[in-house]
DNA sequence: GATATTTGACCTAT
DNA sequence: ATAGGTCAAATATC
């Protein structure tokens, strides 16, 4: 079965996401511009300067913009719902980044940037072929997305240890990105759950994918609501990767999806007749997921912007604009698939 | 046989 | 000294 988007929605919808997309764009533009002008001026102390110019209104601008895209796409702007960018600012400045201080009734996935790893100088000459040597990333920047339940993200992840963590019931699982070897892909993440009741499990991501599978990048699974039953692919196109956009997609494997569900779950918490994440409307904000870039997976969110939470402090900025900047992109090629 | 997972050992950072 | 992150042999699954 074919799943097809409602035309007397979208199309209505194109323009107002093309705006919001352009606007995005050329505001993390002018936020570039603001972090050279920063850096050339690297003592005039804080890092929103007040005006509407600043680092820090720009980002809000773009968050704002970009939610308001997630908006349309989800069918909520009827619903007043589009986000801007002083609400965005209003979330992420009560963020914490303490898992226990979260609160429990978020349901939504909540991503958040989160430490950034400085450069470890520090060598040996015994790390290379020691077992379980290892030198910590050097620029790469983490990010949580808090869910529910165990989502796929659309990669391709293979589990590499589980450790137990101090003050912590549940164990945190590690999983290394597919194409680690193959196409030297240094995205890692963990997952842990966090929270018994409801389940909330924490995903923290290392790195951005650099890989790219092509066996089945023009499939997507989109319905998420019934994972187990019914199974509804997006197909772009007649033929594989014949489109330059959509060729980048990583995969969605099925197997994949399933397993790293069950394989937590069935050593953390009892299966629940309700493991869905994403509601209907959801399935939109998936696709626009990919939409916005591959690698754009700070925006990786699979609700409403309400649940984005970043702590925006000075690198989860650069951290957001450099993915902005990295997803180069035509619009008209996005928008004709909308 | 190929690939993925499990799990204890080992290493680094703090 | 300890917690957390990674490795890799053993094991499981397809």
């Amino acid at each position: 079965m074919e799943w097809s988007w409602p035309e007397s929605v979208l199309l209505s919808k194109g323009e107002r996401v093309k705006e919001e997309l352009m606007q995005g764009r050329e505001l993390a533009g002018q936020l570039c511009r603001v972090f050279d002008d920063h850096k050339s001026t690297l003592v005039s102390g804080g890092f929103g300067g007040g005006d509407g110019g600043s680092a820090e209104d720009l980002v809000d601008k773009i968050l704002g913009s970009f939610a308001n895209t997630l908006s349309i796409l989800n069918g909520k702007e009827s619903d007043g719902e589009i986000v801007s960018g002083d609400q965005i600012q209003g979330i992420s400045s009560g963020g914490s980044g303490d898992s226990s201080s979260r609160d429990a009734n978020h349901t939504a996935p909540v991503i958040k940037s989160e430490d950034f790893y400085e450069e470890s100088c520090k060598s040996t000459s015994t790390f290379k072929d020691r077992r379980g040597s290892y030198k910590r990333r050097k620029t790469s920047h983490s990010w949580t997305r808090d869910t529910p339940t165990l989502t796929d993200d659309g990669h391709g992840w293979r589990k590499y240890g589980q450790k137990r963590i101090l003050n912590s019931k549940h164990s945190r699982n590690y999983y290394r990105c597919t194409h680690k070897f193959e196409q030297s892909c240094k995205a890692t993440k963990y997952v842990q759950q966090i929270q018994d009741h409801p389940p909330m499990f924490r995903t923290t991501y290392h790195g951005n994918h650099t890989c790219r599978d092509y066996l089945k990048a023009s499939e997507l699974v989109l319905d998420c609501t019934s994972p187990r039953e019914s199974s509804k692919f997006i197909r772009f196109g007649g033929t594989k990767q014949d489109h330059p956009f959509f060729s980048s997609f990583t995969s969605v494997r099925k197997e994949e999806l399933v397993f790293k569900e069950e394989s937590i779950i069935k050593e953390e918490i009892p299966p629940t007749s309700d493991d869905r994440v994403m509601t209907s409307h959801d399935n939109h904000s998936w696709l626009c997921d990919y939409l916005v870039s591959p690698n754009l997976t700070t925006f990786e969110s699979s609700g409403p912007l309400s649940g984005f939470s970043s702590t925006l402090d000075e690198f989860d900025h650069e951290d957001v604009i450099s993915r902005l900047m990295m997803g180069s992109f035509d619009l008209d090629e996005v928008l004709q698939y909308i």
